[in-house]
DNA sequence: CCCATAGTTGACGTTAACGTAAAGGTAATT
DNA sequence: AATTACCTTTACGTTAACGTCAACTATGGG
């Protein structure tokens, strides 16, 4: 279980394309081995191009999946740096608190939006005849 | 109840520049009405202003925050109009969903994240004899 | 009348997150 | 040997969502 991915089958099974991968790179959110000038990925570059997903999934800048992974990702850190982090994951949390009241109120927006065009669309209907 | 406010109002109100708020009239997302050539802003306005900026919140696009409004203000359409709505409100929902779907995965990571953290720093502290 | 405050319309600048094209290396297949 | 399929780097282009002036207008107070 220590599989290995080239940068195109990263890029399909994403659904992203391979600048996106070498771009992420770039800006330091993947760290892809080489065998010879070719880059290779490993299950850990995998699950943090997941999380760069899935943070772009909820608008979440690059800037700040990073972080995410840094968080996930503790490697060797001082107590200070540690309880730096613990900060941080507060604030996500707080973040994320704050999109799930969002979604809750949409969630009725949209409720509210399907009921008024389905009482319009009844309206109309008997007009048919 | 039919309050009317300046631009500045709202500016402070929402914390956001007047700049961006003319931009989201450029953009066809508000539609405040005049005094001379002063902007006047209804609640409805208000309420729009608010429904763009969760919807930023969420990572949303100004064109899809648009598409919302529309939504949520059918106005006058005719019945395929409708249909085409209630498809749009459906999409709506699946990308809400993918969403809650990502914040509660999110929030597992965060867990494991802050116990990775939590047991670095309980193996730290005890050196401090 | 002068000034401060709040509003207006251009118009150009900026940043993030890639897209796109050029030019070339390498390895297997025909 | 030539084509095909991937891979590479370099570099300029693009879009969204505003920021940042500049220059001007309107209005109430001292």
């Amino acid at each position: 279980m220590s599989n290995t991915y080239s940068i195109s089958e990263l890029a399909k099974e994403f659904d992203v394309t391979t600048r996106t991968i070498r771009f992420y790179e770039a800006e330091g959110l993947l760290h892809p081995t080489r065998k010879g000038q070719t880059r290779v990925y490993s299950d850990k570059d995998r699950v943090h191009l997941k999380l760069i997903l899935r943070g772009k999934r909820l608008g979440f800048s690059l800037a700040e999946s990073k972080e995410l992974i840094e968080l996930y990702t503790p490697g060797t850190a001082n107590e200070k740096q540690l309880l730096r982090f613990l900060e941080k994951i507060q604030e996500r949390r707080q973040h994320l608190a704050q999109q799930l009241e969002d979604i809750r109120i949409m969630q009725h927006e949209l409720d509210e939006a399907e009921a008024r065009c389905q009482d319009v669309l009844k309206q109309q209907a008997p007009t048919k005849e």
